[in-house]
DNA sequence: TACTACATTTAGTAATTACTAAACGTAGTA
DNA sequence: TACTACGTTTAGTAATTACTAAATGTAGTA
């Protein structure tokens, strides 16, 4: 039995939604991308909106999302008021988008709250049993290094491109 | 004012748990990391509950999931049947053990349901307009050779040590 | 064997998040 | 100016997820 083309497109529609939400976005967003990615044109908010099966609402604002982060970008065309969207097709440049998005986000300001703890720790203004204050200082201060590393690495990653992804897991074999 | 220890384990206890959240976890496996984090000695199950607050049930389960992910350790002392828990303080292994975890998980099932769609396109028994077969295959295809490249580079940060991460960065700098 | 001190499971509730329907805003056209 | 064709916002609902309370299970001790 043939599958028709129109079942291909549903199975990676629900495919890539599974993987939206498995990474922490709503699946109309995965869903969203999907008929954008396997449209070979731009098309109108309507038409995800047919296509998806998500009302104008939802669309609009996921499709806002998805721009911001740089996995799909928003046209128009002269003489017709409508929004035209297309995916990017460049991941690389993608996952450097959604990275630097990540990096102004709430993750940031709870590290910072880390920071700041070992700060106080560490000016000595902290009242209690001295012996535990150490302990506490070490402790923060591995957390704290960890996040480091994790950040120097996520800044690294932004500024690589397709070349340097598939080489970089090549180095680190060679470095184990 | 001097802040007092308790403060200041609060306050940390609270970042990690939105740090928990940003990545999509419970905020509850972040606050119990943090308790045990903060803990010169292992702790029992009932400490873990007046500590975060949760009941019993929740920590039990959560506890799980975090010595699943290699991120707490479970033990118990001989003529004592209390479980005793502690922090993973190697944050480098605790990422490779979540690494692997999430390698078999949902997400791994979907990148599956990608490259089955593909081989339908490839094997020709699709029916529908040539051209678009085309283009849909070639989308694809660059979408699974991104998934595959992302996957290799999973598989060569759970090899990594401290050192390793560490000096990627320096590296992945180099490269650019 | 029954009791005690713990952990786990289960069934239900609270909180959060994704989504809908419909009102509203707006830019272009007549 | 009013009308039309679109996008956005808002207020409420559905679905999901995190959590609670309490029943159940279990291993060790008397």
């Amino acid at each position: 039995m043939t599958p028709k083309l129109s079942q291909i497109k549903k199975d990676f529609t629900e495919s890539l939604s599974q993987i939206s939400r498995f990474w922490g976005f709503p699946k109309g967003m995965g869903a969203i991308f999907a008929v954008l990615y396997l449209s070979p044109a731009p098309i109108p908010l309507d038409e995800i909106v047919g296509l998806t099966g998500l009302t104008k609402g939802a669309v609009s604002t996921e499709v806002r999302t998805l721009a911001r982060m740089g996995l799909v970008h928003r046209s128009s065309k002269l003489g017709d008021r409508k929004d035209y969207y297309e995916a990017e097709t460049d991941f690389y440049t993608s996952i450097r988008s959604i990275l630097k998005e990540r990096q102004n986000s709430e993750f940031d300001r709870a590290l910072r709250g880390v920071r700041e703890t070992l700060e106080k720790l560490d000016s000595g203004s902290v009242s209690g049993d001295e012996a535990e204050i150490k302990f506490l200082r070490e402790r923060l201060k591995a957390l704290q290094e960890f996040f480091n590393a994790i950040d120097s690495l996520t800044n690294a990653v932004i500024k690589l491109d397709k070349l340097g992804i598939s080489n970089v897991a090549k180095i680190l074999n060679v470095l184990k």
